[in-house]
DNA sequence: TGACACCGATGTGTGCTGACATCAAAACTC
DNA sequence: GAGTTTTGATGTCAGCACACATCGGTGTCA
């Protein structure tokens, strides 16, 4: 496809030669979230095929960017990329769904729903047990600083302070999975995160928290400050229980599906 | 910064315990697994610069071999890019703990009884609730099929048959998993494998396992048929209990590390 | 004389391009 | 229908232009 001379960089669009840069990130990462947010929304399908000299059309990038990107994207599973066919779309059972950038295009789409559901389940799973090696196992340090931002949860959650409460129920789990000394677990913070926040972005959590929840926070951190493993994990299980039987209306209607992870 | 000198495409010639590899081959592939045994083992540490040109020259590849390679490895979280100073190791915290790559490279080395800990705690806390969904979730089919390989696994057990019952115990934990509903979940069969297989490879196996650890993972089947989903759990909790106690030995001289992950 | 700010040189990742190698699907020949 | 050739896509290579962080030199000011 001879381009003709003209600018081979050409950044289309009207104004002259600056404006580019610093937009945000690099190309690669461009191209990178441009295909996977449409795979995974489903705008492309599984089984689509595409051809690299296409998608440099359709990014207006060359080779090297579009390449590495579907280099990335298949290292998440997304694509696979086949002699004399081009690069074709997996279906979801091949994703990654441990990865963070495949994790975030799922909230931001239609999956949205099961895949908070997955998460809230995993977790259901995780903090007991994290709670449990946290009060075997964590620093001192650790344990202190669960103790008092449990406390301050239950005087911002009397208050009404949603904001707060957030910031420190996040902050509350965070310092759980960190002290179970687990790098699976701590690496969860993020997507825990995630949950909290859009359980109170959409509305599902109530203004003014339980206050038998509230209390179980404290037990926890009590239980890991006095290095009680089994009550540590009771309590953590209830909260666990509370906060899946509020969330659920939210995927109700999501369909399971039952397909063994395929490959490796 | 000697480096190499003996072999440098030194692909484990001893008996790769380990079945997947076939090699693809592909330059790329090599790269990536060339590099990320290294960084993971260790060989290359926390902070360590390398230019792509050196890389280009010590693995005897093109420049865009190498850049792709890179670029997976950055996803990963193993390394950074940062111009005017090269491609930096990252230190572990910011590894991604749940990459199949990541794990099998850290199973393959030092790291590999932290890394067994890490998925024996994870594969604890998600077995139960896994199991407690298939009770309440799972279609017909994969409770019979359940209920058929756990009394496989029971007569396996009690002639000896090690090898029969570890594929066994692959397939039930396997079908357990799926049957959640939760693709989290049944993500994870492959990691189990590893461990189950890593158990019996190391002789942490008892030739004979105990009668009474059988006739739980028939329970956990029986209950997931009958769609008791506390009973599945109880049940699940007990398997999880001993496997824990059996395999505890392997990593109690393991260091713990409680640093928050970090990165976003 | 010494400390600080400015500014250009340098080196390295980022991005672009053309060319060739490889390999498998598809078309073709017998 | 079986074997062979053609074709068309990814895989790999090599060279270039550019952006930009870092380093070091130079000038100014105290």
């Amino acid at each position: 496809m001879l381009i003709t001379g003209g600018t081979a960089h050409a950044q289309d669009g009207s104004a002259g030669p600056i404006m580019l840069t610093t937009m945000s990130t690099s190309l690669h990462h461009r191209a990178i979230e441009h295909l996977g947010t449409r795979i995974v929304s489903g705008a492309l399908p599984t089984g689509h095929v595409m051809l690299a000299e296409q998608l440099e059309d359709e990014l207006k990038v060359s080779r090297s960017v579009v390449r590495e990107a579907v280099r990335v994207l298949q290292s998440l599973g997304l694509v696979e990329t086949i002699k004399r066919v081009g690069i074709r779309v997996l279906p979801a059972s091949r994703w990654n769904p441990f990865d963070p950038l495949v994790i975030r295009w799922r909230l931001a789409g239609e999956g949205r729903g099961a895949q908070l559901r997955s998460l809230a389940e995993l977790r259901s799973a995780v903090e007991p047990v994290a709670a449990e090696l946290a009060a075997r196992n964590a620093p001192e340090e650790i344990r202190r600083e669960l103790l008092d931002v449990s406390l301050a949860m239950r005087d911002a959650g009397q208050a009404g302070n949603v904001a707060e409460f957030l910031q420190l129920d996040i902050q509350f789990h965070s310092l759980l999975l960190t002290g179970s000394g687990n790098e699976m677990f701590a690496n969860l913070v993020g997507q825990v995160a995630e949950t909290l926040t859009g359980r109170t972005v959409h509305g599902l959590m109530p203004d003014h928290p339980r206050e038998t929840a509230l209390q179980w926070h404290v037990d926890v951190a009590e239980a890991i400050a006095a290095g009680d493993a089994a009550a540590a994990r009771e309590a953590s299980s209830r909260i666990m229980r509370e906060t899946i039987s509020e969330m659920e209306a939210g995927w109700r209607d999501q369909p399971r599906v039952f397909i063994p992870r395929q490959q490796g």
